[in-house]
DNA sequence: GATGAATGAGTCTTCATTCAT
DNA sequence: TATGAATGAAGACTCATTCAT
C-alpha cells in the first residue's frame, strides 16, 4: 500500500510486484488489488480489463526506460560511445528495479499474441534509438557502410535481451552493468581478432 | 512413455500443428487428441500431463534440430566456417518446418517458468555447440583470446533467436537462409569498419 | 422522497427513456443518473434503491394513466360505451408515449417477483375500473347476470395487454387506436355469430 | 437426483424445479447441477450456456404441451368444442405440473429480449392451433365471418394467459380446470346478454 | 491398451450502493 | 442537498485430468 501515489500508479506498481513474486499466471486481479490497497472494483475505474493493466504497465515503465536511454545517449559524442551508454543505461535500469526486470524478461513473455503486439509497438521507439545510433556510426565512418540495418538492430537488441534474460534467470547474482563495456566491444568489434 | 511407438509421435506432431494454428492458449488437450486421431484419455498413456507434451515436443524436435547442427558443423574446417554453417542450418531447419518455427519462436514462450526451465535444459546442448565453436576459434587464433564465453554465447544465440523471431512475426515473408552470411559476418566482424 | 420536486420527475423520466432505449438489463443506475443530469448518489436522495425507481415510475405513470381512464369513462352513459372508451384511452395513451409503451409491455416484465407484485398493486385501481364497468353493465341489463367478475376482468385485461404487447413487439407499426372498436365488439359479443 | 433419466432430461427437470422454487434470478447453474445430481461442468456437455437450458426447457415442455393440445382438439367435432377442449387441456396441463406453471407464467418472463423471442417462436405453433380453430368456426358458420384473426388470437391467448397467471399468483389455490367452461363461454359469447 | 463422459476447481468483471467531502 | 470515487459480493464457464468400461 503506497498511499501517497495516485491510484493509477499504485495499481501498476502493485502489478509489477505481484507478477514478479507470483508469476504471470498466478497474478489474479484480486491479488493485485490487495497489494495496491484498493478494492477489486477500483482496478476497473483505472483500467479497461486485466490485459490493460499489463499493457499500461509496460507502456508506463518502458516509456520511462526508453526516455532515459534517449536522454543519456544524445549527450554522447560518437556512435560507439552512444552505443556503450545505451547498454549501460539499459543494464543499469533493470538492475535498479529487479522486479521490473523479472516482469519484462520472463513473465510478460507469457502473454498472448495480442498483448505481445502491443508490447512490440512500445518497443518500436527503442529500436528507433538503436537505428539512429547505427546510422550515425555509419555517417561518422566508424561503422561499415554496407550494414543491413534490420540485422544490426536484431543483433543489438537480441544480444542485450538475451544477456539480461540470462542474468535474471541466474537470479541476478552478478553485476550486469560491469559487463556493458565488454558487450559493446563484442557488438562493435565482433569475435574476430581484428 | 514409449518413444518408439507411432502414437507418441502422432501426438507430438499433432501438438505442433495445433499450437501453430491455434496459438498456445487455444490448444486444448482435446484439440490435440482430435488432430492426433486418439481419445483424450489416450494422451495420458503417453504423457504425464499437458506440460509433458510440450516438453517432449521440444525435446524431440530440438533434439533432431541440434543433432543436425552438430553433424553439419563438425564437417567444416575452421571456426568461422562452422559458425556460418551453424547459422545456415539453424535458419534452414526452421524455414523447412514453418509450424515448428511458430511454435518455438512465439507460442512456447507463453509457457510458465517451470516449462521454460525445462526448455532451457534442452537448449543447453545447442549452447555447448556454440561454446565449442568459439573455443576452437580462439585456439585457431581467429577469435579474440579475451572473449567472455558466456557473453559470446548470449550474443550469438540472442542474435539468431531475435532474427528468427522477427522473421516469423513478419509471417516468414522473406528468405531467412539468404541472410545467414551477413549475420555471420556481423557476429564475427561486428559493426566496426575493421 | 419529495414527489413535487422537479428532480424526482427528472429521474423518473430519465429512467423511462433509458429503459426503453437500452432494455431493462442494460439500464444501470449510473446511466439513469447521467440521462437525468444528476450524480449517481443523488438518485438515492429521492429513491430508496433501484427497484424503488421502477416502482415509482410505474406508480407515477400508471397513476396518470388510470386517472385519465377513470375520467374519460365516467363521462359515458352506458357500460358498453364506457368499455369502448376505456379501450380507446388505454390504446391512445400508450400510442402517445411509445417509450412508456415499451417499458410497461416489455421491459418491466423482466423484473423479479417482488417488483411484479408491487406493480400489480398499482394495477388494482385499473382492474377496479373494469369491475365497476362490468357491474354497471349487468345492472343496466346489457351484460349477462351470471358473469364471473374475476374471469371477465381477466379476459378484458388479458386481451388489452396481449394486444398492446403484440403491437409493441411489431414495433408499433400499425394504428392501435383504430382497433379499439373491434376489440370492444369482440369482448362484448364474443366470437359467436350472435 | 433422478438416476434413471438421461442426463439431458435430468437437467431440464432440475432446472424447472430450481427456478420454480428459487425464482429466475436466484437459479444459478451450480444450483441446477446440484439438483440434477451432476457436476457443474456436465451441464455444458448438454447445453451451450445457461440461456440454452431455459430455451431447451421451454421447447421441451411447451413442445409436449402443444402436442397434447393439438391431439386433443382434433378429436372434437365443432370449433366451439375444440376451443373448449383447448382451454381444458391448457388449464389441465398446467394444473398437473405446478412447477412448470410457475416457471412459464412468472419466472421465464424475466428473461431478456433474446430469450423471449426464442420463446415466442415456440409459442407460434400454439397460436396456429388457435388460428385454425377460429378458421374452422367461421367455415362452420358458428363464428362471425368478419372476425379479425389477429385480434381474436390475441383475445384468446391473452385471456388464457392472464387467467393462468392470476391463478398462479394466487398460489394455485382454486380449481382452474373447472373454469374452462365459463372461459370458453365468455370468449364465444362475450359479455353481452345475447 | 483405448475410450470419452464426467468432473470441479478457479477467476474476471459488473454495478447497486455508500459516504467523506 | 449534491457529489462521484470507491466498494466488494456474486456467478457463468473452461478444460486438464480421471476412471469405469
Amino acid at each position: 500500500m503506497k498511499k501517497n501515489k495516485p491510484k493509477y500508479k499504485q495499481i501498476i506498481d502493485a502489478a509489477v510486484e505481484v507478477i514478479a513474486e507470483n508469476g504471470y499466471h498466478s497474478s489474479q486481479v484480486s491479488k493485485i488489488a490487495k497489494k495496491a490497497g484498493v478494492a477489486d472494483g477500483t482496478i476497473y475505474l483505472y483500467f479497461k480489463n486485466k490485459e490493460d493493466i499489463l499493457v499500461s504497465l509496460f507502456q508506463e515503465k518502458m516509456g520511462m526506460f526508453i526516455e532515459k536511454i534517449e536522454q543519456e545517449t544524445t549527450s554522447r559524442q560518437s556512435a560507439d560511445e552512444k552505443l556503450l551508454r545505451l547498454i549501460e543505461v539499459h543494464f543499469d535500469q533493470l538492475t535498479a528495479d529487479h522486479h521490473l526486470a523479472i516482469v519484462t524478461q520472463l513473465e510478460l513473455r507469457q502473454s498472448n499474441k495480442d498483448l505481445r503486439q502491443k508490447i512490440n509497438a512500445v518497443l518500436k521507439r527503442y529500436l528507433e534509438v538503436i537505428d539512429s545510433i547505427v546510422g550515425e556510426g555509419i555517417d561518422e565512418g566508424i561503422f561499415r557502410k554496407d550494414l543491413d540495418k534490420r540485422l544490426v538492430r536484431q543483433m543489438i537488441f537480441g544480444t542485450l535481451d538475451e544477456t539480461v534474460t540470462n542474468w535474471v534467470m541466474k537470479d541476478q547474482r552478478y553485476d550486469l552493468v560491469k559487463q556493458a563495456g565488454e558487450v559493446q566491444k563484442l557488438l562493435v568489434s565482433g569475435l574476430s581478432v581484428r
